[in-house]
Parts: C-alpha cells; sequence; structure tokens
DNA sequence: TCTGGGGTCCTAGGACCC
DNA sequence: TCTGGGGTCCTAGGACCC
C-alpha cells in the first residue's frame, strides 16, 4: 500500500494557525505582486473564488464577502512544510516528498492491522502537533491513494483518512471522479477524453490499454495501470538532485531602464548561485530571459532569450552575475516596458564529482572560499547583507501589501555591504 | 490600473554516425 | 521498376504537476 498525505489548503491553513480568528471566514493567498488567488479556504472556494484568478477581477466579491487576503509568505510555508514532514517522517519507514504540501507514504512491507485507523490517526496528530489539517489517503497505488485523499476533503466524516483497497470500493469511487480530476490527466487530455465519452476515472479505466497508449503515450498508459490498481509510478526514495534551477519574477511596474533591468536580474543571478552552492552542485549553462507585459497586445512585445555555457561548471555569483549581466546587455531593447525577466540554471552536477579546471584551479578556489564566507555571513545575519554591488541595494520590484509578519522565523535584512 | 513561479518527463524530427 | 538498416544525440515543443 502506499499513502498520500496530502495538507488542506496549505497555504491558507498555514495562515490560520496564527489567526484562528480566521476560522469559518473566507480566507485567499495571492501569488507574487498579489496578482492572482494560489490558495483558498474551502469559504473561498465556495464563493467560486478559482485557482489562479486575479485580484482585480474579485474586487467587489472579496470586499461584499470580507474575504482576508494574504500576499504569500514562502518563508512561513516552507517552515511548516518542513514540521509536517516531521510528523509524518516519524509514521512511516520510507517518505517521498512530492510538493511543498504532499508527501508519499511507502507502506509496503509495513505490517499493519487497520490502514484507516493509521491514516486517520495520522492525520489527526498532524494537526494536533502542527496546526495545519491533513488528509491521508491510502491505496494500492500513489495514484489511487491521491484521489482517496481528495475523498477525505470532500467528507468530514472520513475524519482525514481514507482506506480504498477493495474492488467494490474502488468502483464506486471512479465513477463519481471526474476524468479532469485524476493525477496525470490535465487541461489537454481531459476535453478529448470527454469528446470520446469519457467522463469518469471508471470510464477511463475501460478504455483499451492499447489506445490509451497510442493516444496518450506512455505517461496516459501508467496512470490507466494505476487505475487498475497496479503501481506503475516509482516510489523515489531519495530526492534526486535537481536538473534546473530557475528564478523569475514578474515586476509590480514595467521596466525600461537597461540598468534597472540589469540590477533586478543580477538579484535573480545571486539567489540561483545561491541555490546551487547549498544544493553543493554547479551549473555548466544558463538562460537568461526577459519579456514585456504579454497582458498588453498592443505595446510593443519583446521576448528575449540567451544561453551561457561555461567552460568550467560553476557555483559562483560572481561568473553567474557578469554572465547574466552580458546577457541582459545583449537582449534589451530600448523602449520596451520589460514586465518579467529570470534566469534558469541547467547542466547541473554535483560539485564532488565535478572535474577540476588545470587552468583557472586557483581562481575557482578563491571564489569557493570568498562566497563561502559570504553564505557563511548571510546565514548568521539575515539573508543579503552581503552582495554583489552590481545587485544594487533595493529589493525585487515587487509588491505584497498583505503579507503576514514571518512568525517562526526572522526577516531578511537590506544590504549592509556590497563586493565590488 | 491590475494577470505567479517553480518544476518534470516524453516525443518527434533532424543531424549525424557506421 | 529499383535507392539499407541500424544507431545516437540534440532540440523544440507539448503535456503534465504543485
Amino acid at each position: 500500500m502506499f499513502a498520500l498525505a496530502d495538507c488542506n489548503n496549505f497555504f491558507v491553513s498555514c495562515e490560520r494557525v496564527f489567526r484562528p480568528d480566521l476560522e469559518g471566514r473566507p480566507v485567499i493567498v495571492l501569488s507574487r505582486n498579489d496578482g492572482c488567488a494560489i490558495a483558498r479556504s474551502n469559504e473561498a472556494k465556495a464563493l467560486g473564488i478559482k485557482m489562479g484568478e486575479p485580484l482585480f477581477r474579485i474586487r467587489d466579491l472579496v470586499s461584499r464577502e470580507n474575504v482576508a487576503l494574504f500576499s504569500s509568505n514562502m518563508t512561513l510555508y516552507a517552515d511548516f512544510s518542513r514540521r509536517v514532514r516531521s510528523v509524518l517522517r516519524d509514521s512511516a519507514p520510507q517518505i517521498e516528498v512530492y510538493s511543498i504540501d504532499e508527501a508519499f507514504l511507502d507502506l509496503r512491507g509495513v505490517e499493519c492491522e487497520d490502514f484507516d485507523a493509521f491514516a486517520k490517526e495520522l492525520s489527526q496528530r498532524c494537526r494536533r502537533l502542527t496546526g495545519i489539517p491533513l488528509s491521508v489517503g491510502v491505496a494500492p497505488t500513489k495514484t489511487l491513494a491521491k484521489i482517496a485523499a481528495e475523498l477525505c476533503k470532500h467528507y468530514p466524516k472520513l475524519r482525514g483518512g481514507c482506506f480504498m483497497h477493495r474492488e467494490e470500493d474502488i468502483e464506486k469511487v471512479l465513477r463519481k471522479t471526474p476524468v479532469e480530476d485524476v493525477w496525470g490527466i490535465g487541461r489537454r487530455s481531459a476535453p478529448k477524453l470527454k469528446l470520446l465519452g469519457v467522463h469518469t476515472a471508471w470510464d477511463f479505466r475501460l478504455l483499451n490499454e492499447e489506445w490509451v497508449r497510442r493516444h496518450m503515450g506512455v505517461t496516459g498508459l501508467r496512470t490507466w495501470r494505476e487505475l487498475h490498481g497496479i503501481p506503475s509510478i516509482g516510489f523515489e526514495h531519495q530526492p534526486r538532485n535537481k536538473q534546473s534551477i530557475c528564478n523569475s519574477r514578474s515586476f509590480s511596474t514595467e521596466i525600461y531602464d537597461r540598468k534597472e533591468l540589469m540590477e533586478q536580474t543580477a538579484k535573480f543571478a545571486a539567489m540561483t548561485a545561491e541555490k546551487l552552492r547549498s544544493e553543493g552542485t554547479l551549473c555548466s549553462e544558463l538562460t537568461v530571459f526577459a519579456a514585456t507585459n504579454r497582458f498588453h497586445g498592443d505595446e510593443p512585445q519583446q521576448y528575449g532569450n540567451i544561453v551561457v555555457h561555461f567552460a568550467e561548471p560553476t557555483d559562483s555569483t560572481l561568473r553567474i552575475v557578469r554572465s547574466v549581466r552580458e546577457a541582459i546587455a545583449e537582449l534589451f531593447v530600448a523602449g520596451c516596458g520589460y514586465k518579467r525577466a529570470g534566469v534558469i540554471a541547467s547542466g547541473i552536477v554535483e560539485r564532488q564529482a565535478s572535474p577540476h579546471s588545470m587552468f583557472d584551479a586557483q581562481t575557482q578556489a578563491q571564489h569557493h572560499r570568498l562566497m563561502s564566507a559570504v553564505d557563511a555571513i548571510n546565514r548568521k545575519t539575515g539573508c543579503n547583507s552581503v552582495v554583489v554591488a552590481s545587485q544594487g541595494l533595493g529589493q525585487v520590484l515587487s509588491s505584497s501589501d498583505h503579507r503576514s509578519p514571518r512568525y517562526t522565523t526572522h526577516w531578511g535584512e537590506l544590504p549592509t555591504a556590497v563586493i565590488k
């Protein structure tokens, strides 16, 4: 058996831990720049607020229904995520962290008389120890466990836990599950399936295996097999190294100034380098992109991207910032208002496994010592105490007017020193 | 006025090899 | 009339996830 542990309305639930007065009230958490709703309480969902709905389109509803707004506070959510994971680790020999608010538990070989009681107890323990409501689904495959966890959210009498394994139960549930709610069947496939009369997960399960493989590829086939109770999606016991690291933002206002765009992207470059170092990896390739506002069709549109290759894989902020600045200098078009930009590191290798250059070993070692010192200072005094001068001294150009305090972690500071 | 930010994997086709 | 058969690697685009 596999379990899926899924935090209910995770970001909203984190905010409510410190604001119990918001229990029962519609609450939404907004994306960066307070642009869209990215988490909704049950009350907000009941009002018809959709995932990804832009705030400006629901302003009236928000004030009429007294919806509580929060800017996203990722530092807080990451900390709660860590707390929930620690509860899960105490309950199962193996967990696979799937996202900030979900993890699979490998229950193969676990002796358990009553998985239903196990699921319910885990949910209640999580609530008690972290304050976060958790849904736990247990089933013979990951895809079925996802569906079982979803059931918990709709049926409070399940008390947060659901064990789904008998054939007749599975059939009953799949008959009621819309095909688009199945993990692995997305926006593109669902309408096509519906045209063929496939409306529920059960309809999908009844399709011919060869047809599924031909029309939906091996990924579609995996989902089909999983719905049949045949485990076909592997369990990742070790977190794998990332294959890419992306830092990108939409700015609160368009940037027309070249220097300003360079400073903003230099910040993304620095974040990327820091992430690489924290994971003990190097990148050999960097993609830098900048784009105008795609929602303003009447204004000149620009999208530029440049790929930089490093002869020697690197995690040095100095190297990465320099490359990003050169790329921006090349792709910047005067007169365009840039609304979004970012940096993607790829070609990622482990630092330990990476061969050292015969030619600039000394420079690499110097950069490494400098970066270690900077990281140590920033860890100690709050992030961004020491930055590279070309990042500028300001913050990323964004707005978040409804941010809750960092209840459980301390604030980052503005730079107090720069590296020229 | 105002529209998020990360990721992964698969597939088809082209370029190239012997 | 008729034009091999096998392979690899890379890339772009699509589809999916939270």
